[in-house]
DNA sequence: TTGCTCCTCACGTCACGTGAGGTGGC
DNA sequence: TTGCTCCTCACGTCACGTGAGGTGGC
């Protein structure tokens, strides 16, 4: 047996752009803004490479954005809380103050409830259009059974 | 009893804005692009007046682009279609011919339809989002009272 | 080696934000 | 009459779109 490394899935920025339903000037707009983590290839001139990881997370970033329709300032500061809390999923793991563990449960606890919050408002608010939208179908589909009957 | 007019509320743009929460600029671009009822006060240089329908019809319009965001030209397209939608809400209550008001019925049955499935996927997107928060918070929570029974 | 996709500028566009300078109505 | 809000340019900005011209990897 070699010594290679292990053969991770790598995916170019188009193929990704189009996994996710985006284009690679975005992808590459976000990663000049710092909201996607850093490129895993050193750096310039040469072509970005995605792991699996990499492609879930964009993912997450514009369902986000999507969902919330924040700025992609606000998204940021959204991004950077996420990542805190995947820190603090890694200090958990390798947990031991019990005390300390507690603290970083309830923030994320409430990070996630914040988060759920928004979620709700916004599905109420299409609660309302879609009940209004369905009425209105409802009386229209009325006045065709009527007319087409008295025909 | 004197032949004044109704007193027909009238509200001022800064007044408007502030009601259906957003700006004087947002206000004077959607109408420049046609995307309000042209201003009842005849035109240029004086001063806009809005009445509570004018209002009203803000408020949907800002209510689709937020929760189905679209450009602005979609938006125009989805507008058109309610007005059409509306003129020919009148022309049926004038109507006669029971062939055209058919016509018209199923066509108001189109556009419903299409707006209904437009709040339908966003419905679902939703879901997901809440389900995967959901459990998230849920793991989190175990792990709580985990923590705090073993103390 | 030949395509194809990638790369980095850099200017264009959409949906407004933000003054500048001036005029209108309680 | 005095503020306050309104008016119309017009330039700035955010979030990308869209080529131009060139280089890298199956």
């Amino acid at each position: 047996m070699s010594t290679v490394t292990a053969p991770v899935v790598t995916l170019r920025i188009g193929d990704v752009a189009k996994l996710v339903g985006t284009t690679t000037r975005t992808i590459r707009y976000y990663e000049e803004l710092g909201l996607l983590l850093a490129p895993d290839s050193p750096s310039v001139g040469k072509h970005r490479s995605y792991s699996e990881a990499e492609v879930a997370h964009l993912r997450e970033v514009l369902r986000l954005k999507q969902l919330l329709n924040v700025s992609l300032d606000e998204l940021k500061t959204l991004v950077e809380a996420e990542e805190a809390r995947a820190a603090l999923r890694r200090e958990l793991r390798a947990g031991s103050d019990p005390q300390r563990t507690l603290e970083l449960l309830r923030e994320a606890v409430f990070h996630l409830t914040r988060q759920l919050e928004l979620v709700h408002r916004r599905q109420r608010e299409l609660a309302t259009l879609e009940a209004d939208l369905a009425g209105r179908l409802d009386r229209v589909n009325k006045r065709i059974s009527e007319t087409t009957r008295s025909r």
